[in-house]
This record gives C-alpha cells, structure tokens and sequence, in this order.
DNA sequence: CCATTCATGTAATCGGTTACATGATTCT
DNA sequence: AGAATCATGTAACCGATTACATGAATGG
C-alpha cells in the first residue's frame, strides 16, 4: 500500500477542532483585523476576565490559523517601528467561528486550591487558616471592586447600548457581570468559611 | 567521563515548592494511609468537586513524594488481587502540607469558554445562541442539584457535626456550599444573558 | 539612565489528558 | 460472553507558562 504526500490542506471543514485559543483569536479578529501583538493586549490581564493568553502562544497560533486558511496576514514594513503582520479572517474562519459559537461547551470542571485547602482546613492552625482566609478574600474583594468600577464605566460611556445583544458592548457588558456575581458569590462563601472558624470548634 | 550515583535526598525544607496534586495527595493521606488506586478514586469525578485527577498523573506524583521523604509505602503481596502499595505521610510530608495550607493561594484566573462566547455573541446566530446557552444552562442546573442532594444526604447522615471546622466532614460540606453558590450564579447569569436575547436586538 | 511601548519570534518546562499495557476476580 | 473492580505503571501529546532573544523610540 502506498501513500500519497498531500499538499497543504486549506480546511473549510466546519468541523475540524481547533484550541479554544484558535477561536477566541478568530472572534477578536471578526471585530477588527489586526497584529498579533494588538491581539496579545487584548488577551491579557486584566481586560479579559473570561480568557488569557501570552504573545508566545499566540504567535504560534497564527501560524497555525493561517496555514488552515482561516485567517491571512498583510505584511507590513516600518521604519520607526519594527515591521508588523495585520491578520484578517477568511470566509472560512469566519464560518469556523461561528459554528464554534453555536455549540454548546462542555461544563468546565472546577479545580480550586482554597477549596482544596478549605477541605482538608482541619488540619491547619485555626488561627493561621483564618487569617489565609482573610487574604484570600481581601483579594476577591478587590477583583469585585474592580469589575464594577468597569461596569460603571461602561454603562456611563456607551449607555443602554450595553443591554442589546446585537451591540458591540453587550458582550463585554454580559463578561462583566459574570466577574462581578462570581467574585461576590465567592466572597460570601469565604466569609462563611470564616464565620464558621470564629464560631469555634 | 563518569557520573556519580548521588544518595537519594530526603527532603525536610518546608519552603520548597511542590505541584498542588502533590498537597492534595498528602493531605489525603493525612486522613488515612491509603493506595494510590484509592487515591485516585477520592480524587474522581463527581466526588471532587473542588480537584480531581487521573491515576496516570497520580503514580508518578506518589513516586516524586517518596523521593522526597514525603511520604513512604509498605509493599503488600496479594494472592488474589494485584500486590499494592499502602502510602503513609511522614512527618515532615505533614509538615510540609500543614505549611502549604496556611499560605493563601493566588487568585486562580478565569479561564471560562461560555463566557468568551457570550463575549462573542452578535457573531452567532441569534437563534443557535439562544438554544447553545439553554444547553449549558440544563447542564449547570444539573450539577447544582446533584451537589444540593449530596449536601442533603451529608446533613441526614452527619447531623450538626458538618458545622464544626474541627470535624471530618466540615470540609466537604464547605466545598458543597461553594459547588451550590458556583453553581445558582453561574445559572442566574445565564438566564440573564438568555432573557437580553429574548427581549431582542 | 532605566523602564515602557511596539513587534516578533523560539525553547524549556510543567501540569494534565488520553491512550497503551497487563492480568486475575467477580458480577450481570 | 462481556463489563466492572482492583492495582500499577508508561508514552504521546497538548495547552499554557516562563524565560531567552532582538532592537529602535519614547517618556520619566
């Protein structure tokens, strides 16, 4: 039996399974196309409560987007700055994103050291686990404050734009209220943890 | 050129640095001298809501333990099973383990597909969103009222000892608590962002 | 003088998943 | 006859993090 060497496949299967870093870079590129650099900001800290990523796996990413034919780059030459690659999405990213967007994901499993620490508690200090309580929830607090100084922001900038799915801002509107109902779901959680310490033993 | 057998290092330095699993196995066997078969089926879904993991990263990680005199195992011959390990924790694996509780664990980032989805949702479909998100809510209500049984069930068998940090049984009635709180916010939201759709573009 | 921004990449390593591998006993 | 339970391991692979590498311009 022989094989046979085949070319670069350009893929317009829908089907085909990329990383869910794949998609995310494809659904910021619909918006706008751009460098891999400027994709770099936007997945990361603290702009994308939801998804991150670092400049040395999106790079390589695009490569591999490219060589699917889902998306295309620009080559762009610079004097005062280095040169730079403006990716765009094709027709068939476009139809890959989308049929990624209307699957339903499969429920993320939970892996939570304070849960873990806060199950095995009764074998700390109870003053020591108190006060690694207190921290942790210090820094949940400030996550809290800090997506709803983001909603405020939002909501006085764009206004009831914010509510329409259709909009560009629904979306980082509907992000935000997931950070801000999971960090005060957490908080109140710790602070029950920590209610039940100084209750006593 | 010839390489010199080094002694195997028993390590007692609490500062040193080990994965999480490595905690969570220690601190399971903190509560009972165990296989690591056994570890591994503590460690299986849905029994760990909070951390789960695979044999095949377990035995590896129970090997690198011993290595480090962390923990040490007793060899039992069986006739009709496979022989098996026991693992018990030393004193300085317990050392170690009460210290990594003690200390409050980073902020773990989101990392949460649905969301960026939602993130993207004027990209889909308004129809195909729609029926995506009802999907996943059924799987959240799902694991909501599998963790509010569980929880039910600890209460009937345990009675107020679940409310004690000292008692066994705090700990997984804490994480259950979380699991619940994670789990109704988590729903509301996407009832939320299902009912924005519904009211329209 | 030093840090930051723009801009792109590679290499090493780590944690985790899936699959491969063996083999007796017990339950359906 | 086939699946599940007990019991232990290895190997390949993937996604993500950290560090290495370069280099000009701008701002404090």
């Amino acid at each position: 039996m022989k094989t046979v060497a085949l070319p670069i496949r350009i893929c317009q299967d829908v089907h085909m399974k990329l990383s869910t870093l794949g998609y995310a870079l494809l659904g910021l590129l619909i918006d706008q196309p751009q460098t891999g650099y400027a994709l770099s900001q936007n997945l990361k800290n603290p702009v994308s409560f939801f998804w991150h990523a670092q400049h040395s796996q999106i790079y390589p990413e695009l490569c591999k987007l490219e060589q699917l034919g889902l998306v295309q780059f620009e080559h762009i030459e610079q004097s005062e700055r280095p040169d730079k690659k403006i990716y765009n999405i094709t027709p068939s990213g476009l139809i890959a994103c989308q049929a990624w967007l209307e699957q339903s994901p499969d429920v993320p499993k939970i892996r939570d050291e304070l849960v873990l620490k806060v199950f095995l508690l009764r074998f700390a200090k109870p003053q020591a686990a108190l006060s690694m309580l207190q921290q942790h929830a210090l820094a949940h607090r400030q996550r809290l404050e800090f997506f709803v100084e983001k909603l405020a922001d939002l909501e006085q900038k764009e206004g009831s734009a914010i509510w329409k799915p259709s909009s560009k801002w629904f979306g980082a509107h509907a992000a935000l209220r997931r950070g801000i109902g999971y960090q005060r779901e957490y908080l109140e959680w710790c602070e029950w943890v920590m209610a039940c310490l100084e209750r006593g033993f």
